[in-house]
DNA sequence: TCTGGGGTCCTAGGACCC
DNA sequence: TCTGGGGTCCTAGGACCC
């Protein structure tokens, strides 16, 4: 199993495409303005020099480094470029699964695995310029961890074997999987390790985490997971819009109408998949977030470019024949996405300032 | 210096049915 | 007048990832 990652994406992308920010401190996030509400997506290597990092608000990274060049994320550019990196894993012929804008795994047979790795990121370095680096281990979870090891630009590997020697030693967040939650309350157990979560007894953390999560966790301490690519197109399962406000809302009206205005937003980027439930998510101040969400009706699933079922459902009686073969129109549709959304919204208490809103989509024709 | 926006998956609890 | 046990489905929230 390889696992392949861009190294610092979209800023890597960004000088591609304007060569004098080469070398300097390029810092991605928001729409470029750091005294604006929003967090770093990516801090070049010499931004990283200042302590600005991913997740970090823009405002401390301004702080922190003042003559950072602050640059707004550009998500098509963006999606081109990995669209052309993934074209170039696929030329291989070996299968490849899409992680994101800037990760992959790519399953090969081969009695060199560093070779091939090493001429897997020459091939995505000439057809794209830029640099990646590559993880090998036994299965994906192996992989992924071995990247990092590997960072930058360099192939690096894991096994059964050397798993413990490298990471048992690490706290459990080191993990694929576990994040900052899991590893305190894995603290709590006395668990403080990768080796220690490894020994731990699975009906133990069953009791703890459930009877999935818990004996899962202990198979993640032990460096095992899935070993299996999934070549298969992604299918997204929801869609959403959401936008943290400059300044919180504090009327309801004004909550009101921006929902709507989200609502139409994704009806009109959702245009061919049913819709089978509409959730509406309010993050009140200081950073309270709730959701609440609405069914959408059977009959008014369809959207305007969906492809006509082979049966037609049966017409409500009275309506009137609407003799289209491809869904409500568009203002017939948004109409609908719109009072789902509203009638989410109703199931909120208004009172606190708003300070986000937000508007997703759930497929009903999700796969499995 | 408050904490983005795009997602996925799992779990707990309530509703409901037999 | 009080109250079982199993099962499914729906909903909200939590955790995690890029």
């Amino acid at each position: 199993m390889l696992h392949v990652d861009l190294d610092q994406f979209i800023a890597a992308v960004e000088v591609l495409r304007r060569p004098e920010l080469r070398g300097k401190p390029v810092v991605l996030g928001g729409d470029g303005d750091p005294a604006k509400r929003g967090v770093v997506s990516t801090a070049s290597y010499e931004a990283r020099e200042f302590g600005v990092h991913s997740g970090l608000p823009l405002r401390t990274a301004a702080k922190r480094c003042p003559d950072c060049v602050f640059l707004r994320v550009d998500a098509e550019t963006y999606d081109a470029h990995s669209a052309l990196v993934m074209a170039t894993l696929r030329e291989t012929g070996c299968p490849v699964e899409v992680l994101g804008w800037d990760e992959a795994f790519v399953g090969v047979e081969t009695g060199d695995p560093e070779g091939f790795a090493r001429g897997l990121a020459a091939d995505v370095k000439a057809a794209t310029g830029l640099d990646c680096s590559v993880g090998i281990g036994e299965n994906k979870l192996q992989a992924k961890i071995a990247t990092g090891l590997g960072k930058p630009a360099g192939v690096a590997r894991l096994t059964g074997a050397t798993w413990f020697p490298v990471l048992g030693g690490r706290p459990p967040d080191a993990i694929w999987g576990i994040g900052a939650k899991t590893t305190a309350r894995l603290a709590a157990l006395g668990i403080t390790t990768v080796r220690q979560l490894a020994d731990a007894d699975p009906r133990r953390l069953a009791g703890e985490f459930g009877p999935t999560t818990g004996p899962w966790l202990v198979l993640l301490g032990n460096g095992m997971g899935e070993s299996a690519v999934d070549p298969t197109p992604y299918v997204p399962r929801s869609h959403g819009r959401e936008v943290t406000f400059q300044r919180n809302l504090a009327d309801w009206p004004e909550v009101t109408a921006q929902i709507r205005r989200l609502a139409r937003q994704v009806a009109g980027e959702v245009t061919d998949r049913p819709v089978a439930r509409v959730v509406v998510k309010v993050r009140f101040a200081p950073f309270i977030t709730v959701t609440h969400g609405t069914p959408v009706p059977a009959a008014q699933q369809r959207p305007p470019g969906a492809p006509r079922p082979a049966v037609e459902p049966l017409p409500l009686a009275g309506a009137a024949a609407s003799g289209s073969a491809t869904g409500p129109a568009p203002e017939q549709w948004a109409a609908t996405i719109e009072q789902a959304a509203q009638a989410a919204l109703e199931k909120f208490t208004p009172g606190r300032p708003v300070r986000l809103l937000g508007v997703r989509v759930e497929f009903a024709d999700r796969p499995e």
